[in-house]
DNA sequence: AACCTGTACAACCGCCTAGGA
DNA sequence: ATCCTAGGCGGTTGTACAGGT
């Protein structure tokens, strides 16, 4: 039995997004809050489908992200989360507010993994290189590549991380014990789920029940946003669907304070 | 100036899982 | 208990850009 696609991909775009496209979605998104991502393409009269908007939203346009390079202090805790947790990008981002999982991920492979190599430190096993090359771990990972990708991740938690716990405890109990003092982490651990719903791609989707925009106004406060002109994409200048009174209108009784963007 | 190569990152793909019917 | 669907995740690919020759 065949795997149903994601949806019907005749007709539908592909490729990079254009800003109209951008423009339609965070409106949509904006105005009607997230809900089934199947319907958002045909809702927002986009032809894309359902996933590649949910990532685009996860991982680009939400207004929450941050942009930029990772600061060292966030480096750092993804280096030591990752020797807790491997690649499990998701629970990573999800203690760093306002980095996605595929933001992680890339800089992870474009920029730790040669820091680390340079420092002598294999960036899969956390040890030094010489001992990684040689010694039972590396070993261990060796074989950890030739299975399959479910029993990497577990074995790679039992000789990595050193827990054989589920996935909730680890995200609760994995306080990274070498982190520096978390300034942006642990705000990160303790603050992500209270204060923004969407601090990671993951705790995104699941935590912001279908609707609920009450919550934006946090988000708002993050001090990082996209780069691209949100004063004038809200307040409609860039033509196109207008979203930026009625925006300011529907929020201002939450406290969204229009002067953040302009 | 033109071409080549390497880098960074956005986007896609396929699989897995949770939850509802 | 089983099936189906939507959403989530991690790995991989594609492409634009920068720097070097």
């Amino acid at each position: 039995m065949g795997r149903q696609p994601c949806c019907e991909k005749v007709g539908l775009k592909k490729g990079p997004w254009s800003a109209e496209e951008d423009q339609k979605l965070v409106s949509f998104l904006l105005s009607h809050g997230q809900c089934c991502w199947r319907l958002v393409p045909k809702l927002a009269g986009l032809l894309r489908c359902g996933k590649s908007c949910r990532l685009r939203w996860t991982n680009y346009l939400r207004p929450d992200l941050k942009r930029g390079l990772l600061s060292e202090e966030e480096e750092k805790l993804v280096i030591d989360l990752h020797a807790q947790l491997g690649n499990r990008w998701s629970k990573i981002a999800a203690r760093l507010p306002g980095r996605t999982d595929n933001e992680i991920k890339n800089h992870w492979n474009t920029h730790i993994k040669k820091k680390l190599k340079k420092m002598g430190i294999d960036p899969i096993t956390h040890q030094p290189l010489s001992l990684a090359q040689h010694g039972p771990l590396k070993q261990q990972q060796q074989a950890r590549l030739d299975e399959p990708t479910k029993p990497l991740a577990a074995s790679q938690e039992g000789s990595v991380s050193g827990t054989g716990a589920n996935d909730k405890e680890e995200v609760e109990e994995a306080a990274p014990t070498s982190a520096p003092p978390m300034g942006v982490a642990c705000s990160a651990a303790s603050s992500a789920s209270a204060v923004s719903p969407s601090c990671s791609s993951s705790a995104s989707a699941s935590a912001a029940p279908p609707g609920a925009v009450v919550d934006w106004p946090d988000l708002f406060e993050m001090d990082g946003i996209m780069d691209i002109d949100w004063a004038s994409f809200l307040s409609g200048d860039g033509g196109g669907s207008r979203i930026g009174v009625d925006l300011f209108d529907h929020y201002s009784d939450v406290g969204f304070d229009q002067q953040v963007w302009m």
